[in-house]
DNA sequence: ACCCCGATCTCCT
DNA sequence: GGAGATCGGGGTT
């Protein structure tokens, strides 16, 4: 089993987004091959939680590569992303959907609503769900073996798509989301409103 | 105290 | 495939 590097994490949100793509996200029984991401580049990107400063809630954002940025959202979710700026500013990359290649039997019952393998984590939410990140696991270390949420390599994809990145209503000329061309548990496209 | 933000589910077509 | 309902928290005033 591989291990990505502190060094692998560390740069720019649109370069290391994609390198994400085909690695693995372990927590909660679950594997999860990450099959579509979206870059947030923190003071440069009005979409970014940390576009606006340090705060108690986005603090993780300013810490070292490579740990849990988890967020809550609409009163019943949360989302997750890997860590990635350099020298201490803030960048993310949100994982938005992965495949689940290990721990179904686990994944299921988190995920009442999904029918096939493909909903199990075909959208930031859902995926958290599936390997039940939330609260606790903000600020997690993704390359300590001891971490109860850990990250593999794996192969990248050959195809990679880019697109807008989903639900935004800020920026959104910029392609900044990846995905896995033919896979079939990426999220479904919606552009975001108002401004 | 207020306003703004957003992902998923459940129907429905 | 699309529309509408659902909710709590963050940040700023």
């Amino acid at each position: 089993m591989n291990r990505p590097t502190r060094a692998g994490l560390t740069g720019d949100p649109l370069e290391i987004a994609p390198t994400l793509l085909g690695d693995e996200l372990v927590a909660g029984g679950v594997t999860a091959r990450i099959v579509e991401v979206e870059a947030y580049c923190g003071p440069d990107d009005p979409a970014s939680h940390s576009y606006r400063g340090k705060t108690k809630r986005n603090a993780v954002m300013w810490g070292p590569p490579g740990h849990l940025y988890v967020y809550f959202t609409y009163g019943m979710h949360f989302c997750v992303n890997v860590v990635c700026g350099r020298d201490g500013r803030p960048g993310a990359v949100l994982l938005r959907a992965a495949e689940i290649v290990d721990g179904r039997d686990f994944a299921y019952p988190r995920r009442r609503a999904a029918k096939r393998d493909r909903d199990l984590a075909n959208g930031p939410a859902k995926l958290a769900a599936a390997l039940a990140l939330g609260r606790d696991h903000n600020g997690a270390d993704l390359l300590d073996p001891k971490s109860p949420v850990v990250l593999r390599t794996g192969a990248t994809p050959a195809r990679i798509s880019t697109g807008p990145r989903v639900g935004i209503a800020v920026a959104q000329d910029f392609p900044w989301r990846y995905w896995e061309t033919e896979s079939s548990a990426v999220s479904t496209f919606r552009l975001g409103g108002r401004r």
